[in-house]
DNA sequence: ACCTGAACACCGTTCAAGT
DNA sequence: ACCTGAACACCGTTCAAGT
């Protein structure tokens, strides 16, 4: 009756490319961007490290496939019954929420060049931006500023939680911030000392949006001014 | 006469942190970020591994350092008797060909939160935003976006350096993406097919400072419309 | 105080050998 | 065809021992 002592070796389903990159997810989530590990991972699948290479190319495309898995269902659903603008809010926002829930997406996403996922949100982007009339011959350019906030942003966030110890919260952290801020040379920094106290009771995410309608005004300006 | 067999053994000065940081910027800029190592690092400097920690903490302070000894030479200089708007494209210039000239920095900014020399930008930044004009409540916003903004272009940057192979040229990588492009799904990527052209003959630096002009002229619109 | 370099505890990746 | 796991060629970092 009894099964071997030890850890329980489920392994029913064969290995497939599919059920790496879910393990890799897994993995990203709960023990972060330094525990992806081609040992952990074969572990975690009940094989060895060499069993992986037979799926998977290596660790680059590894990786980025764990970062489409992500990015690709923030990117489904049509936004025909709404604005440009908030059609481009919600694409946006959705960006935004995947890296917040997996941070290393955003550190992905920012030293990666424009990969499946995010040619996805590129398109839909643009098509709400040809929407919004701007012309021709500035719409690339409207949407690079947009997708290059969007990453930027990204690459933040993912530093920032990075540096914040898993323990501790964010107010807490905010709050070292804006002190650390508040106690800069009078001189050299006046600027950012005054806004310190800004960083306090700081929402990133409605930061965020504001950056994005910042940069939507700058786009409908353009058209407006013709 | 003859000195020693084998290489010169010029070990004159003694080690100090900034003759480490300045190894590891020449290390960088020629062999790429995979090329710093700390027994690369050691060998460069006639010495052992071991010796470079008795200066430096680690790699990450190294590498943070290394970012900051390149842009710090970039946020130098006064800009006093210029438009805002040209100082703050002034600004962005000096970030964006900092990390032209040395990718790597891009990718360590990028994924960085605002250490001191970006913290500097910031500064900058933020005075000439405050002599936009723009309400004291938005003035955060809008140097933020700005940062974001440079900052996504900073990690995209190095991503299409590392993602190009150094012997090839810029402008056959871009007709190969333009190529790539022209050829996805027509009702998949309608608007990335219609831009495909565009991104052949496009400019990186000119872009760039389009998407500052755009976020420009959102934060100068906010003002105008009170 | 500063340097040396062997050693430790890892990595990603490969590959002969198995099934 | 697919899996195994030892082995290779690296890493960053530590630390006893030297000067």
């Amino acid at each position: 009756m009894a099964t071997r002592t030890g850890r329980p070796e489920r392994r029913q389903e064969p290995l497939s490319a599919q059920r790496i990159v879910s393990a890799a997810v897994e993995l990203l989530d709960t023990v972060g961007e330094s525990g992806l590990t081609f040992r952990a991972l074969a572990e975690h699948l009940a094989t060895g490290p060499g069993a992986i290479y037979w799926h998977v190319t290596g660790k680059t495309e590894l990786l980025a496939a764990a970062t489409d898995a992500v990015v690709a269902t923030t990117v489904t659903g049509d936004d025909t019954d709404a604005t440009p603008q908030d059609a481009i809010r919600a694409l946006a926002l959705g960006v935004f929420d995947a890296i917040d829930a997996h941070p290393w997406v955003g550190a992905q996403l920012a030293r990666t060049s424009w990969q499946p996922p995010m040619l996805r949100v590129f398109e839909r982007v643009g098509r709400q931006v040809q929407a919004l009339q701007v012309p021709r011959a500035a719409q690339f350019t409207a949407v690079s500023a947009l997708m290059s906030y969007i990453l930027g942003v990204a690459g933040q966030n993912a530093a920032n939680t990075r540096t914040l110890q898993p323990g501790a919260d964010r107010t807490a952290f905010l709050d070292a911030a804006a002190a650390t801020w508040a106690e800069l040379d009078p001189d050299d920094y006046a600027f950012t000392r005054t806004v310190a106290g800004q960083l306090r009771e700081h929402d990133d995410r409605a930061e965020f949006l504001a950056g994005v309608d910042l940069i939507l005004s700058g786009i409908t300006g353009i058209t407006a001014r013709r």
